[in-house]
DNA sequence: GTGAAAGCGCTAACAT
DNA sequence: ATGTTAGCGCTTTCAC
């Protein structure tokens, strides 16, 4: 019954009669030692059934081999994209993975630094809470020199890379599209535009305005929290409105689905009477109909470069400062959604 | 600059003139300490930037306060939700998470459960790869007592327990539905029938067609894999058959909507033509045209109980068999997909 | 109410 | 190529 001894490499050496240090570099392969002792001491390990003891290794090595990871909500789909590419890479380099989420809560955001920091990962990835404002929190990180670095709702700091996409471009290229096709009044549908995804998105879009000499009335401007909920009460907005825009520009793909549904329910036509663009490529963009223009966004490509930066940063140990600011590609996507249909 | 030296309790000790050992005792906040002496000591720590090491405690203490997790895929809406609501209750409990993905891959599944092992998680949750068969990777933790629990693709362990849905039901009840609604002739797209999730479907689906005495054709049997993909292959097929049916039940709602979207392409009217019904009330449901009837089927409360039941077991760390088999409630969904339109 | 001391399991500098 | 030794930081039994 190997039931409730843990086995150590002590067991190991009584057993082989050698010393615990030479098991221990045994065990990790170390070049000094004898090949035949090796395979002696990996059969014996085996057979006793040891395993390490990660925190006595820990303790000596002052590293823990994790790394944290701080995201507003796991369950969006593009959450769990990168997420998943995170994953991908952190394995593969041999880290573990602590994940935790903020819930869009600054104070929550707060609370899971300081967990991070006391579980002592060896570095951090974060992307920032809806309202998160204040970055004290990352203070600790940056004064131990652990490594932290921002993906996708990010904020400048010293000495922490950033990993993003163009927002403002893949603004103004989707809106850009839509005056292309004719539109003259656009809406535009975002979230709390101190986050620098919505505001550069909420700039690009302004550019690509001003580029067609047409101003922007900030009547033409809803800002929410991106819900498929907010989607719904965007349409009554919408439905509502006087002089009604001729095109939206959704900052999210789930939120401009749900405000398509809506607005088809109330004899909108998409897009013979206006036109629609998301931003995510969300698998909903293709199921929706008519399917929906948009920006096509990496979240696995996001997560795993990401995690590479990090684990590239934590294996040359330098102090000096390697900040880089990773713009990965976009792509627009055209769909129905945004094609003006049979001019006459 | 407190840059490079780690804060012991030894350094608080020094600083205050009195051990370690009432240091430590302090800051758990152990009864026989002195209150003046706690609220000296809790001063200091914050003071010097104290935070504890998890390792020489976790090493004294024989527990890693860590959970394991591992999935099939983080990046499905089903499987994100239910991580939310296991990070959710495992950090109320101050546990860590350790998650991983075997990405429905045996072999990576295996040595998921290697590392989770070596990193001594104190329990570990699992939702079953696609096609793992064996189970023996899984059987240091029952040798050495560690709780694991199986959720949602589960398999029937000695002393784990399981949380899951009555598949059973929930695809009879679905399945009735279609029938009641004036189906003759009904098809099935499901996953490996081998996994209790879809087996269990199947067999409801059997039943409830039993039950109106129609037999089962094996034709009306589709395997997939359950993507996007796989309901525009699903759809191929169909609209290829012969004796087209004139219902389909799908294991799965993305898969269902991307399903019915392509035989709308191919002017197959839904529900005129094919009633639909698909499984997890994943938002796509609410978005496809016409809307998905569905079984609701919650994610994040899969998540937050399986964490409390593993939560529960490490608590009272008895070793008595308390093994139980959690069913968490569905609920029929019933939408535009399955409604027989104006009958004449 | 507080202190002394041993030890959790591993590693690495320093021997040999 | 292998062994000796000390110590990582914390906890806890036993003492006072």
């Amino acid at each position: 019954m190997t039931k409730n001894k843990e086995i150590t490499i002590y067991d190991i050496a009584q057993k082989l009669n050698i010393s615990p240090a030479t098991v221990s570099r045994g065990l990790k392969d170390h070049p000094a030692i004898n090949g035949k002792t090796k395979k002696k001491i990996a059969d014996m390990a085996k057979e006793l059934g040891y395993r390490s003891n990660t925190f006595a290794s820990n303790l000596r090595n002052k590293r823990t081999n994790t790394i944290g990871v701080i995201v507003p909500r796991l369950n969006s789909s593009f959450m769990s994209d990168v997420i998943a590419g995170i994953e991908k890479v952190v394995n593969e380099a041999g880290y573990n993975l602590i994940i935790s989420q903020s819930l869009e809560s600054a104070e929550k955001e707060v609370i899971n630094a300081s967990t991070m920091f006391n579980n002592r990962v060896d570095g951090l990835l974060v992307s920032l809470a809806y309202n998160a404002d204040k970055t004290e929190h990352f203070e600790p990180f940056i004064r131990k020199e652990i490594p932290l670095i921002f993906f996708d709702r990010v904020v400048e700091l010293q000495n922490c890379s950033t990993i993003v996409i163009d927002n403002f471009k893949a603004a103004f290229d989707i809106t850009s599209h839509l005056l292309e096709q004719g539109c003259k009044n656009l809406f535009h549908i975002t979230g709390n535009l101190s986050r620098n995804v919505y505001r550069d998105r909420f700039n690009g879009f302004i550019q690509a305005m001003k580029d067609h000499s047409l101003s922007f009335d900030s009547e033409n401007l809803l800002i929410t929290d991106l819900s498929p909920e907010a989607g719904t009460q965007a349409a009554l907005h919408l439905i509502a409105m006087k002089n009604k825009p001729d095109g939206i520009f959704v900052a999210n793909d789930l939120c401009a689905a749900s405000c398509m549904l809506q607005l088809k329910k109330n004899h909108i036509r998409i897009p013979d009477d206006m036109l629609f663009a998301g931003f995510n490529n969300d698998i909903i963009s293709k199921i929706v109909e008519p399917n929906l223009t948009t920006i096509d966004y990496k979240g696995f490509e996001m997560g795993e470069i990401s995690a590479q930066t990090l684990i590239n940063q934590l294996n040359k140990n330098q102090t000096q400062n390697l900040t880089q600011s990773i713009v990965i590609r976009h792509e627009l996507i055209i769909r129905q959604s945004s094609q003006r249909t049979k001019l006459i």
